[in-house]
DNA sequence: TATTGACTTGGACCCGGCTCCACATGATAT
DNA sequence: ATATCATGTGGAGCCGGGTCCAAGTCAATA
């Protein structure tokens, strides 16, 4: 698979996937005898993986160190899974920062819905900030 | 309360908050005869608003909208609705992809463990990525 | 054989969101 | 009166994460 494939099956751009390699987001990809890079299945494993991760917003260095223990073989299997464990925390605290704003906003979006209830202006419904 | 003090309060550098009040995240606060910056409930209530906000990583843009629409009045009152819907419907997406994310880290770390008990580890679990 | 077009690389640039800095000013302590 | 200290301002710098570009190489086609 080309780049461009890989780019539209994935939806990321050709520079981001080179970029991605580049800083060791991704392993190196296998290339053919011109240097064309030529995608195999597990170079797409490792695109798909990181694009969920990354959407997530799990931070580029964490992964990249994965990756790099990944390269090392079975001796690194703990640390990558410190590694895992760091950025699962990470996220669960994030989307509690997410829950919370969340709930604010629900409040505030019910407030200004009595707002728009004819009758209901001033008088019981204080629509702050 | 001087912006030293807000910025313990809220443990936001007086950096940051001078930054805010510029952009016109947080409308301007008052300021006493030399123009040292007073912070009063309400402009303490829009910090506490904003962090929370921002910490669930809302977009500054659609918060400086919405404090601009604030300050003009109920007559805004339907547009800074919908800014609040918009980005309580990116949240929300946000957080479907931090849950994918989180469900994969786990079953990751789940093999890691599965790996990790004697016996088991070139036969049943194979570790990929 | 010359042109087209996809691919390569390294490096420059951009954007959001702060963070830091230099210099000015005014209140307070010695 | 002078030194200290918090605060003010505008603007530069930084960092993460891409994004864009120029110049070169190769394969396929006219």
């Amino acid at each position: 698979m080309t780049i461009t494939e890989a780019s539209r099956k994935y939806d990321i751009s050709a520079d981001t996937l080179r970029y991605y390699e580049r800083i060791g987001l991704i392993p190196d990809v296998p290339r053919n005898k011109s240097g064309i890079r030529d995608y195999d299945e597990t170079s797409c494993q490792w695109i798909e993986l990181m694009k969920c991760m990354r959407k997530a917003g799990v931070q580029i260095e964490a992964l990249i160190e994965y990756v790099a223990l990944f390269q090392q073989g079975d001796a690194t299997n703990e640390a990558r899974k410190q590694i895992l464990i760091e950025q699962r925390e990470q996220l669960i605290r994030r989307m509690a920062d997410m829950q919370a704003s969340l709930e604010r906003l629900n409040q505030k979006i019910d407030r200004y819905e009595q707002w728009a209830i004819p009758g209901n202006k001033k008088s019981s419904c204080p629509v702050q900030h």
